[in-house]
DNA sequence: TGGTGTGAATGCCTTCACAGCG
DNA sequence: CGCTGTGAAGGCATTCACACCA
C-alpha cells in the first residue's frame, strides 16, 4: 500500500467528492470511471488509480457505489476535522473571502482578519470584525488557528508572512504577487490571480502569431 | 528551436518577470540564474532550461543582465499588447476583481461586467456598470471581448460558459468550483479557492496523524 | 459482459553535469 | 574562474492494456 501519493491527486479527490456529492443528492448510487472522468474532464484510468491509492472502493464490473465511495473519501480528506482561519488583508479580496459562505461548509472557518489600515480596523464582515494587525500575534494562538490567507499587496507579504509563522500558523494561501520565503514546515499555496490571467492572455498571443 | 515548451514554463516567465523588473527599479543590472533562482524558489537549471526554450540571454561568467532579459520576456509573453476582459458575476468576488488595479497595469482591462441579479445590475465600480447578463451576446463582440471570468455559482457556471463561448470568447477563468465542458478550442483556467484551501488542510491532518 | 485494479510502458518535466565561452 | 547553455540521466505522473472478478 504505502506508495507514494503523487501530488495533484489530493486536489483531484476533492474534485471527486464534489461531484459525487452531487450524484447521491441526484439518487444516483452507482457510477463507472469513466462516467465519473468524463464528468471531471479526466481518464478513467486516472480517477481508478487516484482511488487506488487509498484502498480497492469499486465493484467489478458494476463500478462504485456513490453513497461508500463518498463515505470513504471524506474520510480520507478529513472532512470530519475543521480548521481555523485568519485573513489578512480587509480589502476587496479580503472581504470578498469573508464574506463567501462555501469555506464554512467545508470546515473552514474563518475566525479572524486582521489589517493594518485604521478605516478598515473595526468594519465588520458577517460575524467577524477587522482588528489591527498588531492584535495577530495574540489572537492566532488564543483562537488556534492554523491557516492563515495573505490578501495584502506584494510588498507587505513577506511581512505578514513572518509574522503568521512567528504566531504558530502552518499553512499559508497566498494572493499576493511575491515570493514568500518560510521555513520548511510550513506550507504555502501561491494563487495570483492576475498571473493566471495573463498566462490565458499567453495563449491569446500565440494564437494571433499562428495567424500569420 | 522549435522545442516543445512545458506547461509551467510561461507561467514561471511571468515570475521572472516580476522579479527582474523590481531589480531594475533598485538599479541592479546583473543577475545568475542561481541568485534568480533564490529569488523565485526555483533552481539555478529551472532558471536556465526556462529561458533556453526562447533563446540565449546570459552572458558566460557574468549572468543576465537584467534591462535585457526584461525587455526580451516582455516581448515572449506579449506585454505590448493587451486584452479585454468581462467578467460574470458582480457578487463579492467579482467586485474584488472589478476593482483591483493590477490588472490594467498588466495589459488585462475589464470593460465589462455582468450579473442576472436585478439588484446587482447598474451597480458601478470604478468605471465599470453592471449589465444584465442578457446584454452579453451582443457586448462581448461589440467590445472585442476575448477573455471571460466566471465568477457565478456553481449550478450557473456551465451555462455562463456557454454564453460567452457563444459569443466569441476564447479564454475562460473559472472561480466556480464546477467543472465545465467547453470545445477544444476553447481555453480553461479553473481557480477553485475552497479546493486550495481544503488542499492545505488535507497537509495539516496528514500532520495530525504523523503525531500519533 | 462490463468494469475494476494494477504492473508495465510511455511521456513529460526537472535535475545533473559538464563543455565551452567571456 | 564563474556562469551559461544544453545533451543526457533521472524521476514522476499519466496512460495503456489486460488479468481478474461479480
Amino acid at each position: 500500500m504505502n506508495k507514494k501519493v503523487p501530488e495533484g491527486v489530493i486536489s483531484r479527490l476533492f474534485i471527486y467528492l464534489r461531484e459525487i456529492s452531487e450524484l447521491t443528492k441526484m439518487n444516483i448510487h452507482t457510477i463507472s470511471s469513466a462516467e465519473l472522468g468524463e464528468r471531471t474532464n479526466l481518464s478513467d484510468a486516472q480517477v481508478r488509480k487516484d482511488l487506488g491509492y487509498f484502498g480497492q472502493f469499486g465493484v467489478s464490473g458494476a463500478g462504485y457505489n456513490t453513497d461508500e465511495l463518498k463515505a470513504a473519501l471524506e474520510k480520507i480528506l478529513g472532512k470530519d476535522s475543521t480548521w481555523n482561519v485568519a485573513v489578512v488583508g480587509a480589502g476587496h479580496l479580503g472581504s470578498a473571502l469573508l464574506a463567501y459562505p462555501g469555506l464554512k461548509e467545508r470546515g473552514l472557518n474563518i475566525v479572524a482578519a486582521f489589517d493594518v489600515d485604521a478605516r478598515k480596523i473595526g468594519k465588520q464582515v458577517k460575524d467577524i470584525v477587522v482588528q489591527s494587525i498588531d492584535e495577530l500575534s495574540r489572537a492566532i494562538p488564543a483562537k488556534k488557528i492554523s491557516i492563515g490567507i495573505i490578501a495584502v499587496p506584494a510588498k507587505e507579504a513577506q511581512g505578514v508572512a513572518d509574522k503568521l509563522i512567528k504566531a504558530g500558523v502552518e499553512c499559508i494561501l497566498n494572493f499576493a504577487p511575491a515570493t514568500l520565503i518560510v521555513p520548511d514546515n510550513v506550507k504555502v499555496k501561491d494563487v495570483d490571480l492576475s498571473r493566471e490571467l495573463e498566462t490565458l492572455s499567453y495563449f491569446l498571443v500565440k494564437r494571433e502569431e499562428m495567424k500569420k
